[in-house]
DNA sequence: GAGTGGTCTAGACCACTGT
DNA sequence: CAGTGGTCTAGACCACTCC
């Protein structure tokens, strides 16, 4: 076993051990770490670095390495689709008390800060294929980002896609002024004559791109995890795709699947 | 920027260029990549680290650094629920065709290569709290592993937790020379005459530890997803927990939550 | 400016792969 | 055995944070 596996094995020990509780800076690694371990700063470092990948350490450069402390998850779960789409169809002031994050994470709309960004785009193949229309057709493409109050970084980017000539029949829906809609995208389609019939949401994990990292304020090693959610009507088509960036160290997702009575 | 993430920049460049195709080897660390970037070779090393984190390159000891093939990816649908289900019932040569994971990959039994691992467990905090039983009751623990046959890695992993007591009343079940059953739990369950009402899976993603990254194979960089699955039969208990660890760089988990119409 | 982590160098030696 | 990546060293200098 090499000596940085073995001093990485024996850091995660005494931190396991409580030696350093979580947010307290280790000792550093010049001339602390060296020194103890009597080997180069090269060694420290990669041993500091598989513990910064396992998610245990927090390097902060110009400060120290700190163990980390658990972050808030978020969950998410796949009811609140069908609560989205109860919830459509009530009055304005009913829908404007929650949404469904809110739901999902039982905090209230003060505790959360969204931005919503809009623009025009063109149905790029992968696009056009599920909304079956042609390459090129003009889109409607929204970024939503969430945060909590308190935090700097976002834990969910949202790109959501419509086709335009479908969404222009109200307005409003164009305009990111009205942002964000009491009663979420279900209530958007509402205004259009739009019913949901099923939401298919695929999921995957993937190492963060850079701007992933930057956006999302991920630390070495955490994964991004990947969900493009579909939405079909009640003929069967497309008529919402959305990608949804989430920080895989501090995401759950719920999903629960009611099975048919023998 | 640092030379390294310019080095690392070049190199990804060039390899979506085409200038080394999936599975070519990329220039030798010493010399080649040293001379050419007139760099050392600690800073060539660093910049490939950046390049196999991120899944496109692959470092083999001794051989070379790969240009990374595109993986197979498996997919795992919540619709593979309803289907094993349904196939609870039927007669056992029915059963014996095919599994859920064939169902979901469009693979055949002779395609995969299963292997289980039976043994007691005593309920932890969390499962007794699941469970609904006293903290060390008996548990059957059995572990699952599955790959393809052609691969030496299994691409799943997966705990499954029964409460020993429920399960006794046949004692085929506890025998993993039964394995694989003909028809999966829900067939097993259905013998002690218990039926499935929902099933709930809980997503996670995040950094592999050392031993999932030796049993599943895992390159540098890739994070683990994990999935816990609930079973709860008719009455709201639950009867099973499964914990299946998979890797992220290869599984998409498809979930369809249908809507009740208007 | 003092303290701390980040990058980089040049070179040595070890470990694995294939002939 | 030759070729290739993996680990390690000792030391220099840069970049960030906080007083």
């Amino acid at each position: 076993m090499a000596k940085y596996e073995r001093i990485a094995d024996d850091l995660r020990g005494r931190i396991q051990a409580g030696e350093w509780l979580p947010g307290e800076r280790l000792p550093t690694e010049t001339p602390d770490l060296t020194t103890h371990y009597k080997t180069s700063l090269n060694t420290v470092r990669q041993a500091l670095g598989v513990l910064a990948f396992e998610g245990l350490v927090d390097k902060v450069h110009g400060r120290g390495n700190f163990v980390r402390k658990p972050r808030k998850p978020v969950t998410r779960t796949n009811e609140r689709h069908q609560w989205e789409k109860d919830r459509a169809r009530e009055p304005e002031d009913t829908r404007r008390q929650t949404g469904a994050t809110e739901h999902d994470t039982g905090l209230t709309v003060s505790d959360l800060v969204f931005s919503a960004d809009f623009r025009e785009a063109e149905a790029s193949d992968d696009l056009a294929g599920l909304f079956e229309v042609p390459v090129g057709t003009k889109l409607l493409e929204r970024i939503y980002r969430t945060r909590y109050r308190e935090e700097d970084e976002p834990f969910n980017v949202a790109r959501s896609y419509l086709v335009y000539d479908v969404v222009k029949a109200n307005p409003d829906l164009l305009d990111p002024a009205q942002e964000p809609w009491p009663g979420g995208t279900q209530n958007q389609l509402f205004t259009l004559g739009i019913e949901l019939d099923r939401i298919e949401e695929r999921v995957t994990a993937r190492p963060p791109t850079a701007e992933e990292t930057e956006e999302l304020g991920l630390k070495a090693g955490v994964a991004v995890m990947v969900l493009r959610k579909i939405s079909y009507d009640t003929t069967g088509k497309a008529v919402e795709i959305s990608e949804v960036t989430l920080p895989g160290d501090r995401t759950e997702m719920v999903f629960t699947t009611p099975l048919n009575r023998w």
